[in-house]
RNA sequence: GCCCGGAUGGUGGAAUGGUAGACACGAAGGACUUAAAAUCCUUUGGCUUCACGGCUGUGCGGGUUCAAGUCCCGCUUCGGGUACCA
């Protein structure tokens, strides 16, 4: 009997279906074990080799967990939801709902294909209502919610209106968009939508004119992640900055247990560096400064407290609203061209320009400490959403201010004992501190800093401001609030209506609402998101909100709806919850480490917070997987000719390089009638051979149509089977690291399949049989026990791979075919190779599935060697190997390698130096 | 600029401080075959030698060590992330 992968692939694949054999149920009696892929976004492409890659690694982490005796849960589901569909229903007219189900189920088969052990009745999509219910139901809970900084903690609105009807908002310590101050009385004065206008300041989802990444080409709003150097992430767009009314998400409330929280889960330090980096947690300082001459005051944050002596001038974002109040009336011209100027630019053309731009105020500030008047500037070098929106300059010490500083013809006073400032700023935190305050500038009961160190000198002034309460202490975060509202089709609606302006929740028992059907997918004549154009989109006569919720929004808690996903009355109820708890396994790629894997870590917390879940955070532990880049294949064209030129004979020509398709090469060698069937344009190539081939050229680059390296994992399993194709993608290198996808190695892990078959059968006979191991063989397969388990337990699954075949090649070499080696062997192979074990198992006599069984466990009673193979080095350089008994004292191996002939030839009479002997490892002889 | 990763044969890669290059691809030679495919066997880092062997070798330069691909210091270079965050 021949290999026959395709008839077992389908035989077993239709057995596993017909058998629920991957269907997960929560089972008291056994530990449970959550593995998760991040679920993709279906796209009219079809899946390429590159994308399996992590299912198949948390495939076999799935398979190898149940057989270690876990209750597993591996789901998989569809994030549907997003742009492509959506530019795609407008060129087309196509429904996006029609273009998603219809790229969803070719997504299923493919995947269906590589025999995964998915547990497809949990399947989920983002766009179905069932699932985008408890999306919006979230929402409105945010709504509901405000974040108590005392309590660390989110706390229903309902307590906080009461607290303000009491107290007003003395007391108050709460995350909110801006501070305010105001009785009880007053409270408990104003009008309904007043106070609705106060809530929104606090609630954690919230509506609020904000500073938004506008991008004009997709006619939405983006998120921070969403933008990348000035353009849209997603079609690279230009992207300009507009204020608008939007829906945020106050995750910035959450930045410091999104911080902490990194400490207690095993990812990898890189992301958690990441993440840090975006969360962007600085410790320093709020000042207060008077305006010269005026009733005014504003404040700054500063990490360098220390520098306040340094301080030369003051500068404002120019959407700050201190600019208004500070400019005079001289000044107001200028101060309204250079402002009017600074808008109409976009976001990537401030990026790209890096020429300093500013304007004098006409104010001056005082500075607290020396009574300086120092002058206000403004410049969009500062910016309005970090801090304060206002910063004291220090030239001498950071290099932005330096810049504007020389630019502008202002003072640069060095605080920094020997610093040379002549030509660059000094912006270590590190030396003495001098001139703070400058000698002869000294004042009674005033602050001094000469002499400590930055870091004293900081802590000193940080104290020194608080007594005098000139500031206060003050942590500041770069992360932002997530905006929340796109001005598209496909996406969540919003449960949200309108009363009088403001913004109410529909009753959650209406959920879900469903998203309309419109004529058209672009904005209305009036510039109105698409909803604009739906009939009747109003509830008890109140307009329903245009905007629909971000790509994220779908994503954040899909986690969690997988361990229930047919609840009607919960997104997941108690007991599911609480029995599958969090993901503890989650693999996918590093892009999405500033997106989605904030969005929800903060979602779960969110959900933590109000008792929905059982766990702070949602992914235990996360890997990455690398890319997998594309490897093209390039013939090169003679100038202005059809004729082709191989490889090595190019540089006698002037060539121009193509791309070809990697699909009609072979190991570099092109098939030269599939070329000029390819194209019509090469129908009449000619070529210039080497050895009779045509050999192209290569190239690593990204996997894309247009370079024509796309490999489909289809075409992979149709030629040589699923098992084949799992175990090549395993076997390219580490999964966490980037590599090239070139099909030319696939034989290698074809021909270990094939020739593990040949253990079984020779021609039609087959030849396992009921004879006891030898010691050799069961040292053979222990040994493989014990590497693959150390590997799977680390995913090194390149090296497993390599395990088999050396265990396979070392069987063959014995022609050993021995059932007590081989079916714990097929065990080992089933999380890899899940078909071609399957048949083998049953096979060897089996019932039920392979899936079921129970992982060997090494016996290190049969690996233990009798004797060592101790290399014999000289001066560090290997000369000779001994085989010595392994139970050998280490002076007897010392005195059986010293009184060796080949020591004494490599010696040549030399007295030695030293003798190093490590036991079981190796002698080195120091001469 | 800053923060992470990398750099090992023609290629993908392996190697708890202890014989660098496992395993695989490719290549070369051979067996089987009328032939091809498939399969099997041998060789395969470089230089050198008829051969035994020798020299050299993990991006570069130093260092620690009996011993360094691995640890330390300083560079070069290639990826990825981030960008006026005060």
């Amino acid at each position: 009997m021949e290999y026959s992968f395709r008839e077992i692939e389908q035989k077993w694949q239709a057995f596993w279906k017909e058998n629920n054999i991957y269907k997960a149920n929560i089972n008291p009696e056994k530990p449970k074990y959550y593995v998760l892929d991040m679920f993709p976004y279906p796209s009219g492409a079809g899946l390429h080799v590159g994308h399996p890659l992590g299912y198949i690694a948390s495939d076999i982490y799935s398979r190898y967990k149940r057989l270690k005796g876990f209750n597993v849960l591996h789901p998989m589901g569809y994030d549907a939801y997003g742009l492509p569909a959506e530019q795609y229903a407008i060129q087309t007219g196509q429904h996006p709902a029609v273009t998603t189900s219809k790229n969803i189920a070719r997504y299923r088969e493919q995947l269906d294909k590589i025999g995964f052990c998915y547990d497809w009745s949990r399947e989920i999509r983002t766009c179905e209502p069932d699932y985008y219910k408890w999306t919006q139901w979230a929402f409105i809970q945010m709504f509901n919610s405000y974040y108590c900084n005392d309590e660390h903690q989110a706390r229903p609105v309902t307590e906080l209106v009461e607290a303000f009807s009491e107290q007003g908002t003395e007391g108050l310590n709460a995350a909110c968009s801006e501070e305010l101050k105001f009785t009880a009385a007053e409270w408990n004065a104003k009008s309904e939508k007043e106070q609705q206008k106060i809530l929104l300041n606090y609630r954690i989802a919230y509506l609020a004119d904000l500073k938004v990444n506008w991008c004009p080409a997709l006619g939405t709003v983006l998120a921070n992640d969403e933008v990348s150097e000035g353009v849209s992430v997603r079609g690279g767009h230009p992207v300009e900055q507009r204020v608008m009314r939007q829906w945020s998400l106050r995750v910035s409330a959450y930045a410091q247990r999104l911080l902490e929280g990194l400490d207690t889960i095993d990812w990898t330090d890189s992301l958690k560096e990441t993440q840090r980096n975006w969360i962007g947690r600085s410790e320093g300082a709020e000042m207060s400064f008077k305006v010269k001459d005026e009733d005014l005051e504003f404040t700054i944050f500063t990490t360098r407290a220390d520098t306040v002596f340094g301080v030369t001038f003051m500068v404002l974002a120019p959407e700050s609203e201190l600019v208004e109040q500070l400019t005079t009336a001289d000044q107001k011209q200028a101060v309204e061209a250079y402002i009017a100027a600074t808008k109409k630019r976009t976001e990537r053309e401030r990026i790209a320009d890096k020429r300093v731009s500013g304007v004098f105020s006409g104010s001056y500030a005082v500075n607290p400490l020396t009574d300086e008047a120092i002058p206000v500037w403004i410049s969009d070098y500062v910016l309005a959403g970090y801090g304060t929106g206002a910063i004291m300059a220090v030239p001498a010490h950071d290099s932005r201010d330096y810049a504007f500083a020389k630019h502008f013809n202002l003072p640069i006073v060095p605080l920094i004992e020997g610093c040379d400032v002549s030509e660059e700023s000094f912006d270590a935190k590190e030396g003495i501190v001098t001139n703070s305050p400058k000698t002869g500038a000294e004042r009674r009961g005033g602050l001094v800093l000469n002499g400590l160190t930055v870091k004293e000198a900081i802590a000193k002034t940080k104290l020194y401001i608080a007594e005098k309460g000139l500031g206060r202490v003050k942590v500041n975060y770069r992360l932002r609030d997530a905006i929340f509202s796109r001005q598209r089709y496909w996406g969540e609606p919003f449960p949200v209506y309108y009363k009088d302006g403001m913004p109410y929740m529909i009753d959650e028992s209406k959920l879900p609402l469903e998203l309309p059907e419109i004529d058209k997918f672009l904005p209305t004549e009036q510039g109105e998101p698409p909803l604009g154009r739906a009939k009747a989109w109003e509830i008890d006569g109140y307009p329903l909100e245009l905007c629909t919720m971000p790509g994220f929004a779908g994503s954040s808690a899909y986690y969690l709806r997988y361990m229930d996903p047919q609840n009607d009355k919960a997104l997941v109820s108690t007991e599911a919850n609480e029995y599958w708890r969090n993901v503890d396994l989650y693999i996918g790629g590093t892009e999405h480490a500033t997106g989605h894997l904030i969005y929800s870590r903060f979602w779960n917390k969110f959900l933590f917070d109000l008792g929905v879940v059982c766990e702070e955070e949602p992914f235990k532990k996360l890997i990455n997987q690398g890319m997998i880049q594309g490897r093209s294949n390039f013939v090169y064209r003679i100038k202005d000719t059809n004729t082709f030129v191989s490889l090595n004979l190019k540089e006698q020509y002037d060539t121009t390089p193509i791309h070809v398709d990697v699909n009609i090469v072979s190991n570099d060698i092109l098939d030269v009638e599939k070329f000029r069937n390819w194209n019509p344009e090469y129908k009449n190539a000619e070529f210039i051979l080497e050895d009779g081939k045509y050999i192209c050229g290569w190239a690593v680059e990204k996997m894309s149509k247009s370079m024509f390296n796309v490999v489909n994992p289809d075409d992979i399993v149709e030629k040589y089977g699923a098992d084949t194709l799992r175990l090549y993608e395993m076997f390219l290198g580490p999964i966490e690291q980037s590599k090239p996808w070139d099909t030319n190695g696939i034989d290698g892990v074809h021909r270990f399949l094939k020739r593990l078959w040949s253990l079984f059968y020779k021609g039609d006979e087959f030849i396992v049989t009921r004879d006891e191991p030898s010691a050799e063989e069961l040292k053979i397969l222990h040994k493989t026990i014990k590497k693959i388990t150390y590997d799977i337990e680390n995913f090194s699954y390149n090296t497993s791979v390599s395990a088999f075949m050396i265990c396979v090649n070392e069987l063959f070499a014995l022609k050993s075919s021995k059932q007590a080696v081989l079916e714990p062997l097929v065990i080992l192979l089933a999380p890899f190779a899940p078909h071609v074990a399957e048949e083998l198992y049953h096979l060897l006599g089996n019932q039920g599935t392979v899936c079921d069984a129970r992982f060997p466990v090494c016996n290190d009673a049969y690996l233990v060697e009798n004797t060592v193979k101790y290399p014999i080095s000289f001066n560090g350089k290997v000369r000779f190997t001994l085989e010595l008994p392994a139970d050998m004292s280490k002076e007897e191996v010392e005195r059986t390698a010293m009184s060796n002939d080949q020591t004494a030839k490599q010696l040549n009479g030399s007295a030695p130096k030293k003798v190093i002997v490590v036991p079981g490892k190796i002698v080195n002889i120091v001469f």
